[in-house]
DNA sequence: GGGTGGACAGACAACGTTTTCTGAAATGGG
DNA sequence: CCCATTTCAGAAAACGTTGTCTGTCCACCC
């Protein structure tokens, strides 16, 4: 109500206003402890008059720990990750918290300084979401961060990631990648296409992109195709990076009937890419995506793709590792799994001709 | 490196170790005083032995502030709201802050709260973005907000609303809404269209639907051209909305050339609406969206469009905010209105035909 | 050699809460 | 009517920092 003068007012000038002491004026507030009626109604009023607001950082001092739950991705306008950040914000606000968000542009040594920083805000929990090069240095590094973080209170999660192993304090969240890609490859396959382009390959080997590509390794396999590498690309997870690659190798000649793009945006830009070189899908060339993120939906002909659940993969990170400290989800249950399914649209159809030979 | 036994490290620990005060460690990671050689080589190696990190909820009940900087939005999925969050993460990230992040699904009422705790945070900033019900109520609440943060030395800033007034400590960083939409509009009038329906006007009464509603209403008193208030069709900043609405019109009879869309998405889900009706873009209809954003660079036709320079307005917030209380910027240059330019692409043609009747 | 000042380090008081621990009324039972 | 018990309220000690206020020691100059 009123417009505070200067300073804003603290627990101690409420107090004097109310004509009792501080610890009345938290006990009224914490609601925890036996308060006159007539006493809370004082405070209460004194509350109204100062426009009072607790002080967070005082308030998490005393009592250990933030009503926070920090959230670590690549970019915030990357179409899946948008989504995991909704379920994420969506079960931190049903449980009273707020979010901390970081970018970190896909650099590995940011996200260690990012981390860093959230530990030193006492967040609840630290989410990392997104594939990540997956050698020692990371896992060691990161194994000592589930150590800091769990001493501190607060609580690791991998999102996309794999577990970082046995007796390390993190939770996991993962979602299928070699199923999803097996699925769509398979049915490449039984469309009758041989000739099965990869694109996306992440030249810096991302475990979500190796998964991918192991589950169109497998299909392959199981449909007696030998592999071949030269129809596995590297391009960046961005459209115009896909687009890019796969018109260089449009244009160093076409032998392959299909393509399978490592994500939905890979796939908007490689149906660009095929439009440009006067190629139609699904009639000349066949294509899949991953993710069945919502922007995908306009592209044309539709996307046959992978439905990974990205909001539920954000609800489930906050539900695991919140619900641990709160003892409403147990320790063993702090790996979790989700399941991927094809969605069949327009842009696959049966192989027409023999596959054209390269040149 | 050693993985910490029980509670985190302290300041205090670190003396101990060391074999110095509190203040000596302090003054170390200050780097505001002299220290000596020997002893601050002695303090480094104790912080990294316990792997110490400062707690900033001490250091901020102490100093004062925090660094932080709160972003409050309607979606997070939101196309235009990804870029913004985009630049203000930037900026922040530039400033050694991070960002807090809210969403509100629209709700005032919940804006409201979420602002109050964003204000217990002690954020040195606190970034409202997307249109609103310019009404009473609203203005005397924000007003008061307003004046609440600046006592607490924060600052609120609102991204595409109208300034609250003289006097009324906030800063305002605005697009131009009407004279985008003025242009796209006079173009199709220019290019022969005379019925052109405009989407997505807000039944709430959104600023930024009746900002660019404004211009369209301009561009064609300024040609001469009747206003006819069947041709405004009210339909929700989503795509699944403005494909049910349109829709809904078409199957009534088409009685218009040209399509005018609130925003990109509105106009991608009018796309698909035309496409569903047999009605080629821009042969037999043209249509303009707003915005400018990513995922409608995979419309096509490409959409004529008007850009708004989103991750600007994200990236001016932060700097006018934080700026100002450094010092770097002016209280007199606390509003901010950036320009906005059309971007003709595909979707729109002169018209080819006399304008149908309805019916 | 005494005085002056610079370079360093420690003690201690905040910051705004929460939470004991204590104490004073009020209440009730014998 | 007195003692035991409950119900409420206050004093004060934390929580982990930072900055101010004092010192101490040493070097240097006259």
């Amino acid at each position: 109500m009123t417009p505070a003068g200067g300073a804003p007012a603290t627990l101690r000038d409420v107090a004097e206003r109310a004509g009792v002491s501080m610890a009345t004026v938290s006990r009224v507030l914490a609601d925890n402890y036996p308060v006159a009626q007539r006493t809370r109604q004082r405070v209460l009023r004194a509350i109204k008059d100062l426009d009072y607001v607790a002080n967070t950082h005082a308030r998490a001092l005393r009592g250990r720990g933030t009503p926070t739950v920090a959230f670590v991705l690549n970019d915030v306008r990357g179409a899946s990750f948008a989504s995991v950040a909704h379920g994420v914000e969506e079960e931190a606000a049903r449980r009273g918290r707020i979010c901390l968000i970081c970018t970190t542009q896909g650099d590995p040594e940011r996200e260690l300084s990012v981390v860093r920083t959230m530990r030193e805000q006492g967040a609840g929990a630290v989410i990392l979401i997104g594939g990540v090069v997956d050698d020692a240095a990371y896992r060691s590094q990161m194994t000592a961060i589930a150590h800091s973080l769990d001493a501190s209170g607060s609580r690791l999660v991998l999102c996309g990631r794999p577990p970082l192993g046995e007796g390390v304090p993190a939770t996991v969240v993962e979602y299928d990648n070699e199923g999803g890609a097996y699925a769509v490859v398979s049915r490449l396959l039984v469309q009758g296409h041989r000739r099965i382009l990869f694109l996306g390959a992440a030249a810096n080997g991302s475990t979500t992109a190796a998964g991918r590509l192991a589950g169109y390794r497998r299909a392959l396999a199981d449909h007696g195709v030998p592999a071949d590498d030269s129809l596995v690309t590297a391009a960046e997870f961005s459209r115009v990076d896909a687009y890019d690659k796969l018109s260089a190798r449009l244009r160093a000649g076409r032998d392959f009937t299909a393509v399978c793009a490592v994500t939905d945006t890979v796939a908007a830009g490689a149906l660009a890419a095929l439009g440009d070189h006067g190629l139609r899908v699904p009639e000349d060339v066949s294509l899949t995506g991953y993710d069945d993120v919502d922007p995908a939906t306009d592209l044309r002909p539709q996307l046959t793709t992978v439905h990974v659940p990205y909001e539920e993969v954000g609800r489930t990170a906050v539900r695991l590792a919140l619900g641990l400290r709160e003892g409403e989800v147990s320790a063993a249950a702090q790996h979790a799994v989700l399941g991927t399914h094809m969605v069949i649209r327009d842009s696959t159809a049966p192989l027409a001709r023999p596959a054209p030979s390269a040149g």
